[in-house]
DNA sequence: GTGGTCTAGACCACC
DNA sequence: GTGGTCTAGACCACG
């Protein structure tokens, strides 16, 4: 958990972000789970704490995590997805951008929707982030 | 056909190889058409060239599209996809993470596949980029 | 009476000073009542002792409550209004970042003005804190 | 225009993007104009770019400002209030907490009225941010 | 101890 | 030239 490639072109921070919400998306974080304070994680992954601190602002501000001032930081309760129009044309949009890959890169249909698939059932087929928190 | 927002945060070169990339898959584009020249295209959108021309390497590294000295720049009659696992491993992660952001949004999984299967429709029947040739 | 949520971003000590000043403009407190000692309030809403003790410190400061020594805390029967000049400038700069919030989540002047008549009347009809003496 | 208190205990950050707003309002930035570049302001009032950096990061997130990649940042040109319950309770909260002070430092209904009227005046009357487009 | 802000200075991608 | 990211190191308020 929280392995970060610095040559990666996306940036540290951003990493992770993805990483924490794929951790709970995974099961591998539970809401209400304190994550590593910003310096305990710098020094656990090397990382300059202003950069992991950017991340959990990053987290905070989209309600994945919520800080208790002076105790650190804890995966959110109740997260509620406000499913804007704007939110879901950006979700839909990566799709696309996605597929227009898959298919250059020689996948059909059905091999797109199989590793589709694959994917939601490695996120433990859940369906929807609040049934993370039962 | 090639409109570009200076305000997203993906850079414009990029937006551009995407749109070329998707014409070709919804078929507005078809293998061996003419692209407009750098130039022409710049004046069209009024981007700097120095743009579209990193727009269209970008491109021809990729194989989508070919320029002949002196003639023209054309969309590739023989795309061959070559699919190393390095970029399978690449689009599976521009779906995972399209799949995460997709459930923290607030999509069921069956949504997502009805959003991935409207997608690929809108891109035809085709089953690889390979039939586009025909 | 006396909730708090660690997860804002403002401080517990400062919401609690907010909230024994609205007590008493809603005529939940009134001057001459006891206040919970730092360790009974403490322990009721599980909030470390220090930061009680800050938020009474502020507010005996403020001349809200008076503490006697050894009989307790008690909400101060003269409050004096000193509007110096300063504070008045505080008050107005609260107003018109309110505004500046208010109009960019989309309200109008009308709109404005009735949300604050509101709040004004939802702490009764007493035209300034010296009336609650009375 | 743009100066700044480092001494505040506001961060200067935030006296920014304050600032901004406030001269969106007020009709000293109108949308479409350029801000200077986060260079040119640090120079400009000595402070540190990354400080007015994370400033202008914030705006744009408030879909205040847009920035063109290589260009520069300028006054967005279709702000769009999505009043978000939450962000209309935050609203009324913050008018809440500007009554409580105003009560404590004296202030009469009819003039804390008064007082907002005259913000909302010295705001140009307009009757929502909409209005700033024309 | 926690997170939050700020400075200084560096490097990078994009246009 | 523009903004975006990262590091190093410092100081502060809060609990």
């Amino acid at each position: 958990m929280f392995t970060v490639d610095p040559t990666s072109s996306v940036p540290i921070y951003q990493q992770l972000v993805e990483q924490v919400k794929e951790g709970v998306l995974k099961g591998t974080l539970t809401p209400g789970d304190r994550l590593p304070s910003v310096r305990e994680l710098a020094t656990m992954i090397t990382i300059n704490p202003n950069t992991i601190q950017k991340a959990y602002q990053e987290l905070e501000r989209q309600n994945v995590i919520e800080t208790i001032r002076g105790r650190g930081t804890y995966v959110a309760r109740n997260y509620k997805a406000k499913p804007d129009e704007e939110r879901l044309a950006l979700v839909a949009e990566m799709f696309r951008r996605s597929v227009v890959e898959a298919r250059y890169a020689g996948l059909s249909s059905e091999e797109i929707i199989t590793l589709v698939k694959s994917i939601l059932v490695s996120y433990g087929g859940r369906e929807s982030v609040k049934d993370v928190k039962d």
